[in-house]
DNA sequence: TAAGATACCTTATCTGTCAAGGTATATTGA
DNA sequence: TCAATATACCTTGACAGATAAGGTATCTTA
């Protein structure tokens, strides 16, 4: 997944972590199956970043984790959207969708 | 400009400063205004950031750049977008659309 | 004559991403 | 039976782009 088009993600990833927690309580292999899914394959996040950034959430208060009681399979960590992450979540929609107006009169706009 | 806006946006950089020199040559201070104008002060590139795209970009193969003879005011380099250049701002800006179109998934349509 | 605008540049630092490595369990097919 | 594959987590070191902060030099304007 390297290359321009993970760059261009970069900085939405935080965002979309939560858009998926917002709905309901998931782990990391899951959420990333889901993106796969929702985007035809066409990207999926490295897990170092994946873990980075649960971390990185947590650390700011907007998500909680803990261990599910699998009694088979491997083990999951779980996360949880705080008040605060639902609050970050949004906040961060907006500001995605007036970058996306910026760059469209940055990038398109100028068509030959 | 710091802050998250700023970071996504980044990756979009070259794209948006070969689009403009797609238009005509210029030089960064006024690439720069240009970019305040179009997104009514919303965004602007710290100088840092400009100048080394610019390098960037000219290790690339992308632009060439030469003296302006001002003779009055602060010396300009200008820029010349080369034929690979335009190739790339065309290969960039399909990846913008292509990457625009993901994050609406990823992001919008988990809407509430 | 000082302030502000124009215009360029460098350096050190920060942050997010990623490749590469690791651990462990369960399932499936040869 | 046993190797391969899928599930699921994690860490480390390196890299690239963005930025704050500093610098230089000229011209205009109050």
């Amino acid at each position: 997944m390297a290359g321009i088009a993970s760059d261009m993600i970069r900085g939405n990833t935080d965002t979309i972590l939560l858009r998926f927690l917002c709905e309901k309580d998931s782990y990391g292999y899951e959420i990333n199956k889901q993106i796969l899914k929702l985007t035809d394959g066409q990207y999926g996040l490295n897990e170092a970043t994946l873990y980075t950034a649960f971390k990185r959430l947590e650390r700011a208060g907007y998500i909680t984790s803990y261990w599910g009681n699998e009694n088979q399979g491997a083990r999951r960590r779980y996360y949880t959207v705080t008040q605060e992450g639902r609050a970050a979540y949004e906040a961060n929609r907006n500001e995605w969708q007036n970058a996306k107006r910026l760059l469209e009169r940055l990038i398109e706009d100028g068509k030959d």
